[in-house]
DNA sequence: TGATATGTTATCTT
DNA sequence: CAAGATAACATATC
């Protein structure tokens, strides 16, 4: 599912392909997945692709903005003009179309979870003011790490999944990360050791992800801006390792429930 | 057929 | 009131 890897990843791509071009039209083929007036957006430059969290913000001139998010099962791809008429036409679950001056930005969205929103400049400043650092930010600190630790008695990875807490990290990377720094996720978050060290596996794990494009594991749908697939899946450190040996002390890895949510840790290294 | 998967939020409970 | 737990959202797949 689209973590901070995976919209990075998209991010970067759409930054390199969408800068500059004009949104001529925008197709709406499903109303929930467009939240705003299509028709503000028509006519309007891009000029510049950013991020915030899980968020992909598109700057466009002028007071407004595109906020997307992908959710779990959302999909943001660009064809230029010249691609095939077949892959240009709309699939089954394609939701809204762009299209701009030199191709068309589709979003596909099987589940109908995500979303994208046409938002104002004010609009988007308040929005943005309550939200907390993200991982790869400098505002995420050990410090602030220590603070929002000591200030919870719930299992510790779900305070790192707690997006008003911490921006980005979803259940993949929270998994190899607390595994990295040989952490149990059902620790109390207030009794965590070794906070710097987790905090360095945070970024280093999450940064990793980044490196080989995100990931798209086992019934996983994510595609980067060019349609392919991520490469992360080859490098799970425990997500989806289940029986596997464990690559630091020769445990088995273990697949337990927590707060709902597939965890994966060994049992006899994550302390 | 029913359980399962995941990101986020609404809603209920403690 | 706040923190925590859980349901809900929608759909494909095992």
């Amino acid at each position: 599912m689209p973590e901070l890897p995976e919209v990075e990843t998209i991010r970067r791509q759409l930054q390199r392909v969408l800068a500059g071009q004009t949104i001529k039209k925008v197709d709406r083929l499903h109303p929930k997945s467009f939240l705003g007036s299509p028709s503000k957006v028509a006519g309007r430059k891009i000029v510049a692709i950013k991020r915030k969290a899980k968020t992909i913000w598109v700057d466009l001139e002028g007071d407004l903005n595109l906020l997307i998010h992908l959710k779990m099962t959302g999909q943001l791809v660009y064809l230029p003009a010249s691609a095939s008429p077949q892959a240009l036409q709309a699939g089954k679950h394609t939701r809204v179309v762009f299209t701009l001056t030199k191709g068309r930005l589709i979003f596909n969205d099987m589940r109908l979870f995500g979303w994208i929103k046409a938002v104002d400049n004010d609009w988007l400043k308040k929005h943005f003011a309550k939200l907390p650092p993200d991982v790869v930010d400098k505002a995420f600190t050990v410090k602030y790490l220590d603070k929002i630790l000591l200030s919870s008695n719930r299992a510790v990875k779900l305070v790192l999944l707690d997006q008003a807490k911490l921006g980005g990290v979803g259940n993949i990377y929270v998994n190899d990360a607390l595994f990295c720094a040989a952490i149990n996720p059902q620790t109390p978050a207030k009794k965590v050791k070794r906070i710097s060290q987790l905090h360095r596996c945070l970024i280093k794990v999450i940064n990793r992800g980044i490196k080989y494009g995100g990931s798209t594991a086992k019934d996983e749908n994510y595609v980067n801006a060019y349609g392919k697939r991520g490469n992360y899946q080859t490098k799970f450190l425990v997500y989806e390792q289940a029986g596997k040996t464990c690559k630091r002390c020769g445990g088995t890895i273990k697949k337990i429930k927590l707060g709902g949510r597939g965890t994966y840790f060994c049992p006899s290294c994550q302390k």
